[in-house]
DNA sequence: TGGTACACGTGACCC
DNA sequence: TGGGTCACGTGTACC
């Protein structure tokens, strides 16, 4: 505010023509009149653009501050420091989410629960995300044998299942095999003991009458 | 710079009086110019006080423009709207990441495989977001036909296994069952069928000589 | 005392 | 033309 009345003063003066004047002609008198109120536009005009900018200050603090209550862990609170830390934390957010959403081996938080398919399905994939880890997706008549034939090809090709996720619905299976150590060489191996393993279980159990 | 001339020769001007000076003494000539170099070094105060100004600045805007790089759907590219769209980012990330680390059952990313417990265990538990779904983990010895036991055990409380997580190393197994369509009153008898099954299998395998 | 951070009013620019 | 946005240099406060 003081700031803003010495620029008005010393403007005023500027336009009175930068020094004192003692006595004045009345045609100075009119024009200064003139110049007096034309100032004072200006003036008006000025503040009104002061307190727009005003607003918009205050509108920008706001964001700074909300940013600051949301981001955790913020030790200096300067503007500078809250923009770097905000940008972080969304490089940060944004990489946690796509792994996330990735999900390990392509299991999505989408699709918990996938059905199995009614047509029979075998497909192996490698992990993208983890080295040396094969996931082997199939779907096929469901049967009392078919898990133990499929841990006996699993077997043939020395592998260990890390992971297994199974639904069995309508008399379909669908099983998910999370399989590691699993050499390149030996990827066509398995997809054939499995394939012989889906269709043809190679001892079916009696079904126990409880 | 244009304008920092400005107001420096109208300071400076200020100094000398404010007015235009044509001749004056030799004391007054010293002391205008004491004044002058007072001035000069206020002025180069200035100069530096502007320039650390304009680098602060320079970083700030710096921050912007890589958030408004790294912001996608940015239509507005004024700071208020970049900083707005960066708190609903922010926001948005923030719940996106904690819907996706709870992970519908509740098997977070975290423990995509997580081992066998060496001792015994069975617990029932309802799953939080899913109206009707019931979560149960056991961790138990291995045995050829744990899972038939299981799957008797599930039709005991004629409930349906909607998914399976089975995983099995060292002669232990963990499984973890999602299961569907569990009243509140079942799930004690539910939960006493399956510590049946997990001790004693109904009945054993053979174990299969390949 | 110098360095740093902020709010301020202002001129310039753009619809 | 006016409303909105920006960069600028400055005054001020804190350490």
């Amino acid at each position: 505010m003081q700031h803003f009345r010495s620029h008005y003063n010393s403007e005023v003066q500027m336009i009175r023509g930068g020094f004192p004047q003692p006595l004045i002609s009345r045609t100075y008198q009119t024009s200064f009149l003139k110049q007096r109120s034309k100032a004072e536009i200006k003036v008006v005009a000025a503040k009104k653009h002061s307190e727009a900018e005003k607003r918009r200050r205050m509108r920008i603090n706001g964001q700074y501050e909300t940013l600051r209550t949301i981001l955790p862990n913020l030790i200096k609170k300067d503007k500078a420091s809250v923009l770097a830390e905000t940008i972080k934390q969304v490089k940060e957010l944004k990489k946690k989410v796509s792994k996330l959403e990735q999900d390990s081996c392509g299991n999505s938080s989408k699709d918990v629960v996938k059905f199995p398919s009614g047509a029979d399905r075998l497909s192996l994939e490698k992990c993208s995300n983890e080295e040396g880890l094969v996931k082997a997706t199939l779907s096929c008549e469901d049967s009392q044998g078919l898990m133990s034939a499929i841990s006996r090809a699993m077997g043939s090709v020395k592998t260990k299942v890390v992971k297994a996720e199974i639904v069995s619905v309508g008399g379909r299976n669908r099983s998910v095999l999370w399989v590691q150590g699993l050499g390149n060489d030996r990827m066509g191996m398995l997809k054939s003991s499995l394939k012989i393993a889906m269709h043809k279980p190679a001892f079916k159990m009696r079904r126990s009458t409880q």
